[in-house]
DNA sequence: GAAAATTTAATCATATACAAATTGTATAAT
DNA sequence: ATTATACAATTTGTATATGATTAAATTTTC
């Protein structure tokens, strides 16, 4: 009985970290407490526990006689990514290349094969959790439980970007992701933390690049007196 | 009643704060449920609640069906520490002085105060925690989700080696750390990233060369046959 | 008709009770 | 003497019930 309890509860927890990150809970969100643990079987006890710890690993904000909701993200926030995620991002790739264990690696090389699959597959959701799943390989890999704590919090939110900014994705820019994921593999095993670091920026001026197109696109270049909806590329 | 009840909370968890970053309760005791529940006039249920938060934030270590522990600290997470600080303080340094609002200058320093008479009374845990207070003021400055959490984490292990290597303070460091303090005001006040930045890795540096003598400190250096307990200097 | 106040419904917070799991100890068998 | 097994005690995990707080809706008054 109670076995079934914490399966539900360990459920109940994957399945709101899943959701969030696939953004099939939106930023701001309601999570109420009533519904939720009707919809799992559990009781809400064991159900404001798991929004506590949710809470803490960033998913989740919290505030007093109010109900739960999903992680804000406001343009100040993303503000706040572009300016930390670069030098998290080197810091924690450098660590990997010299703590990785083998068995890590590994899983880092399994995570990759499913990441590759999902790119093949054209489910959106499925190549944002396969890309989180990578790199959150390498955070436990640095094994430093100063970094961790931001660096997941990081792909929290690169995950929920990552859904918003696949759907206008650029032809070939996955694939040369997957590479980069490639070389990061090889780094690490090759114990070579400055290639790693390096190989970090890489990757994140692409997925930077990828995002400021989005948010700021080429501006519409109409005349007036145009009618015909054409963009124009610059 | 509910009054009382969730001010016992806050008063637990503020509690519970300072024991740790004090060492009154050391890395790895045991936190049993029952015994705070007693303590505080708390039922378990609220007591779980705030040790989920404190996991959260890295104070307490969470394990199935075992007792919450206080955040361990072995040589390995003292390795993590060294490597990760300079560049987390110094990047929430230099965010502190692109973001601060007058009101948390005016906040800091009063921390800054509260400092400079924590260090005349002689207290160890006074000095300890506002020094913590002040550099948790740099953080709230800085404005940033992603950097937050790893700040704070750092932030408690350093205040828990402080209150082990403050006891054997060289002579005019305390005072210098203090009028680094000071030079940090003067570089947010002034908007001065880059001065602040610097600040963080000078102030750094003096914590650190601290700790280095502490754990690595000069040997003995008795010769086979000395009886006398001298202990030369090299 | 609009604004303010009071009531009502909904939701969060805490307390108590019960179930499950782990740890320690004692006894028996090898 | 040592190991294994069973039982008891302690502690954690979950469920239900009660109390407090907030938000909304209706009513009342100006």
């Amino acid at each position: 009985m109670a076995d079934t309890a914490t399966t539900r509860k360990a459920l109940l927890l994957e399945s709101l970290r899943t959701r969030i990150l696939t953004q099939e809970l939106l930023p701001g969100a309601d999570l109420d407490e009533a519904r939720l643990s009707d919809e799992f079987g559990l009781s809400r006890t064991p159900l404001r526990e798991a929004l506590r710890e949710l809470s803490g690993q960033g998913y989740v904000d919290l505030t007093r006689n109010r109900s739960a909701r999903v992680a804000e993200m406001s343009h100040t926030t993303l503000r706040g990514f572009f300016l930390a995620a670069p030098m998290i991002y080197a810091a924690v790739l450098r660590l990997a290349a010299t703590h990785a264990r083998p068995d890590q690696i590994a899983y880092l090389k399994d995570a990759q094969t499913v990441f590759r699959d999902a790119l093949g597959s054209g489910n959106v959701a499925a190549k944002a959790l396969a890309n989180n799943r990578f790199h959150a390989i390498t955070g436990d890999m640095a094994d430093n439980v100063y970094l961790r704590p931001s660096f997941y919090r990081l792909l929290i939110d690169h995950a929920r970007i990552s859904m918003t900014f696949y759907d206008v994705e650029v032809a070939g820019e996955a694939t040369s992701a997957a590479d980069q994921h490639d070389a990061m593999i090889a780094a690490i095993e090759a114990r070579d933390p400055d290639r790693a670091a390096a190989l970090a920026e890489d990757h994140w001026a692409l997925s930077s690049d990828r995002i400021a197109q989005f948010v700021m696109p080429a501006p519409l270049r109409e005349r007036l007196g145009d009618i015909a909806p054409s963009v124009r590329s610059l």
